[in-house]
DNA sequence: AAAACTACTTACCAATTGGAAACTAGTTTC
DNA sequence: GAAACTAGTTTCCAATTGGTAAGTAGTTTT
């Protein structure tokens, strides 16, 4: 579970799921809310994880590409599950109490 | 997410859902390295979310019963393939690069 | 040569989290 | 009446988390 600590891991592993190769500043503009700070320190957690994988690409301007890795796609279910949960159940919190 | 937040939310859980109606004490004895008012205040949430339901038996000395509500038990599978996952995939942190 | 874009990193700071230890409070056994 | 068991709560403190803002460094467009 400490893999997927803090505010940000499971999202960001949401949307590269979903987007396959995305660069550092397409995440950035994708996360909403995110600071290029948090970005970058989870990315290296996720990669030391072995959970994405980080691949400089000599373009014009420097691009680093992110990826999850096959590895990281097992955890898919798990994340399906909490999305799956989470939309589902949300109703509980306001409203509707059964 | 934050439902399931913190260091033992997930474990607690857990316990309870293998275990039925446990006590504080239960629980206490049974979570290696909780502490008191870290049990107290994780069930707390719980409770609060609605995930378990808090019952003070009129005992010798008074217990309270602590059990996974039904709508806490929608986060079985959720917590089954964590653990699940965590069991299967350990192997990669030490030794088995692949 | 200045401005902008790439991908970060660093410094600083506030809020949250988590742990140890002691304390509360009611009942019951010794 | 002291000790022990129940289920907590309180205090105090250290570590972690997360945020803003600014800085770094290379390339490229203007």
């Amino acid at each position: 579970m400490q893999v997927l600590s803090g505010k940000w891991k499971i999202h960001i592993l949401g949307t590269l799921l979903q987007g396959g190769k995305m660069r550092f500043m397409d995440l950035l503009r994708e996360i909403d809310g995110i600071a290029a700070k948090m970005l970058s320190k989870e990315l290296q957690d996720l990669e030391m994880n072995q959970l994405v994988t980080r691949t400089v690409v000599d373009t014009k301007p420097i691009t680093v590409e992110y990826e999850v890795t096959e590895y990281g796609k097992t955890m898919e279910p798990i994340i399906d599950e909490i999305a799956n949960w989470g939309v589902f159940y949300r109703n509980r919190l306001h409203g509707k109490t059964d």
